[in-house]
DNA sequence: AAGGACCGCAACCGCCCAGAG
DNA sequence: TCTCTGGGCGGTTGCGGTCCT
């Protein structure tokens, strides 16, 4: 059965916005509100516009509280460590970003920030996070922080469910590692000394390694593993070492062996594990 | 100065989901 | 339980402005 359309598309307007249709949605939205029901109120309003056209004029434009001029760096911060976690999910980033809508970020996301992290010097910069609670990091230099400069190349779209977001044709992984010693006072961060290569690692599909135990997803000796995926079947409890995991998405999870593992973080989202 | 290329952004399209009946 | 409807969302398009040759 076909979905009936929202409007009648012959007698609405459609194209941008004139200042007068502009007053008179706003000055109908502050009388009254949407009423609950997007739909009628282009009718009510006296518009001669989609319901939908005038909820998105609204939420991306006519909002009182909508903020304008360019993105910080601190919200370039914040996109970036979402997408790297969840994704395109612009409603959400957008949610954390007061003032900012889905449509601006989506935009300056898809002309600015993109680009930009694909640029020399590319990276994209996340909080460093420490796990001192975790026993298996006592007393050893280990990760707490990881920068990855340019998390897409090449890589066709973004398919949590299985697909590594580096181009797997390159010989380097597209980032970059810090390790830092928990008995310096200083916690000064230094690059990783090893180059850490693509074919040090296995790419393995959520699916795969949803059906490890922990004991067989810990114990690749002397090599890596990497994956991603939504809620990748990589749980704190099929792992145990993972320190707390609600939001974890669409990280990597990545390990050289059993011992000394250490979290790696993509904001506040767990990137991922490294050997120290 | 003119025209083409490029860029940024507003707006639309169509799909998905949740809730009501 | 099923169907219908509106809201919400991500992807895409098209237009206007700016830059470059």
């Amino acid at each position: 059965m076909g979905r009936a359309p929202c409007c009648d598309k012959a007698s609405v307007k459609k194209g941008p916005w004139s200042p007068e249709e502009d007053a008179t949605l706003k000055k109908f939205l502050e009388k009254h509100g949407t009423g609950g029901n997007w739909i009628a109120l282009p009718h009510k309003a006296g518009l001669k516009r989609c319901g939908k056209s005038c909820r998105l004029r609204w939420l991306n434009y006519l909002r009182p509280d909508i903020k304008r001029g360019g993105f910080t760096e601190e919200e370039d911060m914040i996109i970036c460590s979402l997408f790297g976690s969840i994704g395109s999910r612009w409603s959400v980033i957008a949610s954390q970003l007061p003032g900012r809508t889905d449509n601006d970020i989506k935009n300056y996301w898809n002309t600015k920030l993109k680009k930009k992290l694909f640029m020399a010097g590319n990276s994209c910069p996340m909080t460093a996070t420490t796990d001192n609670n975790n026993e298996t990091t006592k007393n050893i230099s280990y990760l707490n922080l990881a920068e990855i400069s340019a998390p897409i190349p090449k890589v066709e779209s973004y398919d949590y469910g299985n697909s590594a977001c580096f181009d797997s044709s390159s010989s380097t992984l597209p980032m970059q590692v810090y390790v830092q010693n928990c008995d310096s006072n200083d916690h000064q961060l230094s690059p990783i000394s090893k180059p850490i290569q693509v074919s040090d690692f296995s790419i393995t599909s959520s699916q795969d390694v949803s059906g490890l135990s922990t004991s067989s997803a810990l114990g690749l000796e002397n090599s890596y593993s990497m994956w991603s995926g939504i809620n990748g079947g990589f749980k704190e409890e099929e792992a145990g070492v993972f320190p707390h995991d609600d939001n974890f998405l669409n990280g990597f999870e990545f390990q050289e062996d059993t011992r000394d593992l250490a979290p790696v973080f993509l904001g506040n989202s767990p990137l991922g594990y490294f050997a120290g």
